[in-house]
DNA sequence: CGCATATTTGAATTCTTTCAATCAACGTGG
DNA sequence: CCACGTTGATTGAAAGAATTCAAATATGCG
């Protein structure tokens, strides 16, 4: 169950075997179950535990007075749902199970032990929380400068090279369980237009959406075209390259 | 010189004045002055400094290789311009002056020496981070989710609660040194559009723009309008309000 | 005064949304 | 096994928002 932790941390830096096996001991604690649109995290809720993703996909998002919904970030298996515990007080975001989601409840008290006791989960855990904002950043790019096209072909290649680096893509796809209304969320467009972008990526053959399995047909010409550039996904270290160029 | 650091990192913790002068020893420290348009930071430069800016605005960008440009942050007095020392290796984004800026850089030993020393900076430093996570996400929703008018609108209000919060708004108004081009690249537009919603901002007295000086005619109209909500600026702990409603 | 930098304007075009309706897929109960 | 309800995907037409390109004005500064 904490694989995709142990595999989203290695990527930062080299996890020891006592290090593996306190975070399975770790994950094998107070585990929650979410089914598809439970709230996980409700904005205004004070932040009173650490919470991971151990299975299934989760949403932050923030909402307008008006209902106007945007989507801030995915959370992917062994993505750490709320930075900050200790300091921030109240949440100013929700999060939303987007289906089955598993996600472990920490207590500060214990998660801080845990970070006492080992400077490298420390520091991996640092590296994971400045990865999240470098994707807030390159999120917040892309809503400002790509167009709706450019935006969707970004997210793809970004949420690639995300489950490729927790072992959850096949080939050139991955299971998506994005509905074109969460995609429209995410990149901040209507879900009518998103359908019909989507339908152009199919006809020009750069894409293949059947089901919830998404297939990235020519993976780089793909990137080329989102202006991707996966440079914002590996601050970590100067020397930590990814399997995938 | 130090003044807008110290009421910045106040808003989240009372300051000691021992911890006051800790602060102001290190400002006092090696300075640089950058002019408009000097590029502080660029973007795949090493991360060995803390910077902190002591006076005047900058901003955090990023470009698509095409050229494109978007603000991912406003730096102003007290800002941290770089977060993460000792843990990211490389810059993901550039910082440009966008005027007369000074900025103190700290070497990571004397800045981790400072936050060892005292608890409470610590935990100053630690807030203020998580306040320009809170921010970026409120831009995420801002690109994402409002329309020019709306963007523009809670751009000016979240500028007036940050500027008011260090001391730098003289009633309704302060000194914005953003020209329409840089407002575009901020909220993900282009000048000349900015340049019609300003015009349509003057004439509904909602707004006053004159040389550098912005005037907020009714604020509490304006804010509601933007559907503006200053909570995202004020996560460092429950009871911590602010002088203004 | 005059250059350089910013702002403003207009018209045409492109991109995105809106609104409403239709279609397709799927699981349920009868 | 099929009618039915629900949810998600698709379509069309029209309106609205924002961009583009170029040119015209202002404005500030030396």
């Amino acid at each position: 169950m904490a694989e995709a932790l142990i595999a989203k941390l290695r990527q930062f830096t080299p996890i020891s075997a006592r290090d593996e096996r306190a975070l399975r001991e770790l994950s094998s604690g107070h585990a929650r179950l979410y089914e598809a649109g439970a709230e996980i995290v409700r904005e205004g809720d004070a932040l009173e535990a650490v919470r991971i993703v151990l299975s299934g996909w989760a949403c932050r998002y923030k909402r307008l007075p008006d209902g106007r919904y945007q989507a801030i970030g995915l959370l992917l298996p062994g993505d750490v749902c709320t930075h900050g515990v200790g300091v921030v007080a109240t949440m100013d975001y929700a999060i939303e199970a987007l289906g089955a989601v598993t996600v472990i409840e920490i207590a500060p008290a214990a998660f801080a032990a845990l970070l006492d006791g080992s400077p490298t989960l420390a520091r991996a855990f640092a590296c994971e929380e400045q990865q999240c904002a470098a994707l807030q950043r390159e999120w917040a790019l892309n809503l400002g400068r790509r167009d709706a096209r450019e935006r969707l072909l970004h997210l793809f290649s970004e949420l690639f090279h995300r489950l490729h680096d927790i072992g959850l893509t096949q080939d050139n796809s991955y299971d998506c369980p994005l509905k074109q209304e969460m995609l429209a969320d995410v990149i901040g467009m209507t879900s009518v237009h998103v359908n019909r972008v989507l339908q152009a990526l199919r006809r020009e053959k750069l894409i293949e959406l059947r089901g919830r399995q998404l297939t990235i047909l020519d993976r780089l010409a793909l990137e080329r075209m989102a202006q991707f550039n996966p440079s914002y996904l590996r601050l970590g270290s100067v020397d930590a390259g990814s399997g995938i160029d």
